[in-house]
DNA sequence: CGCGGCATTGAAATTACTCAAGGGGAGTGG
DNA sequence: CCACTCCCCTTGAGTAATTTCAATGCCGCG
């Protein structure tokens, strides 16, 4: 396997293994573009798209709003996420975009994406797989509220977080950095702050959990999966043929 | 407009306005295929998906499963619809479907999509926007089950439903057959079927919406838009250019 | 007529929310 | 270096929403 140092690079690498020139298309893309300070609202549920992105740095949170107020979190982009594709053929956004971290993207255009078809069609095609990836962890995420209880839900976020941050290199299943405000992680889960707070706390009474100076460790990887019936199946897709 | 009778040409048609020969092509897509019986799995979460498929006649439930018999309905299937779109570039589908009542469903091979791309690249555009709406469904369904009660939840689900099948010529929005039994939709709703009936019985004497032999009538489309916070705006994305 | 699948209802238990009041820590300005 | 603020986190007590368990009703169909 070549050098794989982006989070880009690693999560392509996990779908087939890129060769050097492929590899080299995959850096090209990862030109920066734009930079986002933390908090900034990089498109609202109604905007046309401005475009796709690709993040090389930080994170961000896709939401939708209620007229009163009430927030739902549709999924969160870590480095090597994609931004905005789903909206690509959408007049207007459905969803807003936020900067939760400051973000370092790099635009992803139409073209850009056309020329990688031609000349690194197997790159093109991790992409793409990469992006169903992430509809597939939205539709778990739907699974997740619905069905599955604060305590399990709150589980299960953590494991699906701490593989993907693995994946690009972000830190280990068992412990990383996590920048999110209890409130974030409650209108992520349908929870409210006040709820998430003491479903914390009781993860961290049973021994499986803390979350303590923006840092998650998992104290019992395997108890955690238990509760939360965390099954990876959905993260875990490789080319072997 | 030409006439637009099946449900697909109806709903591509909300897109952008198509030509004779453009309808043509939809047409050829419309060739019935596979016929499945009301109950039958098509295809489980974990198969490799088989194919995609459009739905010509009927109803299905996408749907995943907890380990211990927990069932969440992601989305439901009707005629216009497309099938396992989503599964198509991974090894395996993140999801399993079920036919509702029984399919008839026509195959929409990747062959075939290409093909359209030369033949009617309108038409394709148009296909790939529907099914860019069906996952804006699916995010809002998301944001349905985290962030609104279940009363709410519940008027919002039927104000879609309302719209979709009047969209494809199934209903009007305020009267339309639904074939779905309390069972299922509590589990797309992520509640108990019981507390469902509850909710509903309460809809029915608030005089808002009336669910009776597999039929919805809507009595207060208004005041029931003012419950749910419901805004169309994610399902109403014309082309205007 | 009886069976099976679905719908309905009651009562009790549980889960999650609301409201309200601190507590802690990191930065800022005196 | 010490207040002071602003966020954010934490906890308690009471309330509301939802689930669970259990029983019964309804209706179409063989």
């Amino acid at each position: 396997m070549a050098s794989l140092r982006s989070p880009l690079r690693r999560k392509l690498g996990q779908f087939s293994d890129l060769d050097t020139g492929e590899l080299a298309l995959v850096e090209a893309l990862e030109t920066p573009a734009r930079r986002v300070p933390a908090g900034q609202v990089l498109f609202g549920e109604g905007d046309p798209p401005p475009a796709c992105y690709v993040i090389l740095a930080g994170w961000a949170a896709m939401y939708k709003l209620l007229g009163d107020g009430r927030r739902q979190i549709i999924t969160f982009g870590i480095p090597g996420d994609f931004l905005g594709v789903r909206s690509l053929l959408l007049r207007v956004s459905d969803h807003a975009t936020v900067a939760v971290t400051e973000l370092t993207l790099s635009e992803f255009s139409n073209k850009r994406f056309m020329d990688l078809v031609r000349d690194g069609p197997r790159v093109a095609a991790a992409i793409m797989w990469t992006v169903s990836r992430e509809e597939a962890i939205v539709v778990e995420h739907l699974v997740n509220v619905g069905r599955r209880n604060a305590l399990e839900r709150t589980a299960h976020f953590f494991l699906e977080l701490g593989k993907r941050l693995e994946a690009v290199g972000l830190g280990e299943r068992e412990r990383f950095a996590c920048p999110l405000i209890q409130e974030d992680l409650a209108d992520a889960l349908g929870l409210t702050s006040v709820h998430l707070n003491r479903v914390l706390r009781q993860l961290r009474e049973r021994g499986l959990l803390t979350l303590a100076r923006r840092e998650i460790t998992i104290h019992d990887i395997d108890a955690l999966g238990d509760l939360a019936q965390f099954s990876s199946a959905y993260l875990d897709q490789h080319e072997d043929d």
